[in-house]
DNA sequence: ATTATAATTTGTAATTAGTTCAATTTAGAG
DNA sequence: CTCTAAATTGAACTAATTACAAATTATAAT
């Protein structure tokens, strides 16, 4: 854990010309070092130790500013709240209906897709997929109990 | 438009064990007759004419029940609000980012998700495919501005 | 260094989707 | 017709997110 620092952050921030401030590299550092698909609160709840006069706002305006500028997106995986993704690999998501828990998973639809794309006419930029269900160590869990 | 009545919703009511009250008849009746992936607002909005004592509570009660039941599927697609989808065959989603019109593309990827199922041994029960992008009659209507 | 200006952050208030729940109404059984 | 259970209502509540004005901080210019 940890793999990446400030100045990691900081550099992406500049590569994306969004102005470095503390608050962003730390947001941004957090999204680089957990790869969970974070909630604004789980961020804002790390975050508050490090820096206490830390505002919610700013974790949304943040996070806001990131997605806009495609450093993350947003993942529409729960009803009640919207989750982020740092990784820019084509993957799509597995989310387990036991523990909550989502997965990567890294299986790629583009030729899929492509096919689709020609016959109906549509100009497809992004293509969001989630599987739901129950992960091996859930079902694995079960299996012990009789 | 309106190719369901209420005794069709009536009946596939009975099958799935709901009482058939007249409120729950109107939602379903709606849901078969207006293939819009529909929000709660947008039912009651227009049952609010024909039902003028209806309760939005009754909306989401009735749609809650229906989910559990089996008949319709929550549809996670937009971060605000949720929709619901009547239909039951294996479909994904494109989502215009310019009108907002949610179509249905009739493309199945059992075969290739039934791969990845063995491969990381996830349980697949569920499969929800969301493509943005930007639709042929948005395009069409842009390509006329010169 | 000091001031002016712009950008960032804060915190409160407002908004909105959805749920909870007790009271009321309606429907059905006997 | 009465009793009971189910369905509906509406108000209060919760929680996520946004709006926005005030305060703070950073940057640039003199």
């Amino acid at each position: 854990m940890n793999k990446f620092n400030k100045g990691d952050a900081r550099e992406i921030l500049i590569k994306h010309s969004i102005s470095p401030s503390y608050h962003r590299i730390s947001v941004l550092k957090y999204m680089l070092n957990n790869r969970t698909h974070p909630t604004v609160e789980m961020i804002y709840k790390e975050l508050i130790d490090e820096i206490p006069t830390l505002s919610k706002t700013t974790v949304y305006n943040s996070l806001n500013l990131f997605e806009q500028k495609h450093i993350i997106s947003p993942l529409n995986i729960e009803p009640d709240t919207l989750r982020y993704d740092i990784n820019t690999d084509p993957h799509m998501h597995f989310i387990c209906r036991e523990c909550g828990e989502i997965y990567d998973i890294y299986l790629d639809i583009k030729d899929y897709i492509a096919d689709m794309k020609e016959l109906g006419g549509y100009n497809v930029e992004q293509c969001d997929i989630v599987l739901h269900g129950v992960c091996k160590k859930c079902r694995d869990k079960k299996k012990k109990i009789y």
